[in-house]
DNA sequence: GCCAACGTTGGC
DNA sequence: GCCAACGTTGGC
């Protein structure tokens, strides 16, 4: 018993070297945004009158760091509900402005508040996207589970909780065809 | 509403 | 720098 225990052990030790980091998927031109519909949802997006939001409120240093180094006009962002029925990925957008600072951050009222940033110093910047396309089917979260190709997908991996994810090139062309197939 | 898994904070 | 306590995320 103990000898299968240290195996089970040993493997999961193996598996865990050869998980990618979030780091591990740059550089890249594809992300994946997470935002609760009930707070911004895709079709908020698209029917506003520019189609294009300031992606503000995020409070993560990952997520802030992908947004501020790596995320370029014209990448191309996946955009996912979460804490949704059903959570999946409903549109796809662009990256139309690189980062700015978030401004939501100095404000008092705002949910998105945080002392450590102010004007002097501002901590948290957040991308601008736009040009929303719909998608001919919602991708749900149990599809991406069922695909083996996605496995090694941050979203699905145990306990990985970063609002913005980068994605491999044949991560996004897998997604994009279970969102266009007939 | 529950809770696992994570990130952050702050005492030491 | 360690690490316990706490707050948050997000699927179910």
């Amino acid at each position: 018993v103990a000898e299968t225990a240290l195996s089970h052990h040993f493997v999961e030790v193996e598996n865990s070297f050869k998980m990618k980091a979030a780091n591990d998927y740059l550089p890249t031109e594809y992300w994946l945004m997470k935002s609760e519909p009930d707070t911004f949802s895709f079709n908020d997006l698209y029917s506003s009158k520019s189609q294009k939001e300031f992606w503000d409120g995020v409070r993560n240093y990952q997520a802030r760091n992908f947004m501020r180094d790596h995320m370029k006009v014209g990448h191309t962002i996946l955009f996912y509900h979460s804490n949704a029925q059903p959570t999946g990925i409903s549109g796809i957008a662009k990256v139309v402005a690189s980062a700015t600072v978030d401004h939501s951050a100095f404000d008092k009222k705002s949910p998105y508040y945080d002392a450590k940033s102010s004007i002097e110093a501002p901590c948290w910047v957040g991308v601008t996207i736009g040009e929303p396309q719909h998608l001919k089917n919602f991708i749900t979260l149990q599809s991406i589970k069922a695909e083996p190709s996605l496995s090694e997908m941050l979203l699905v991996r145990n306990g990985q909780r970063l609002s913005i994810q980068p994605v491999s090139p044949e991560e996004f062309s897998k997604l994009l065809y279970l969102g266009c197939k007939l």
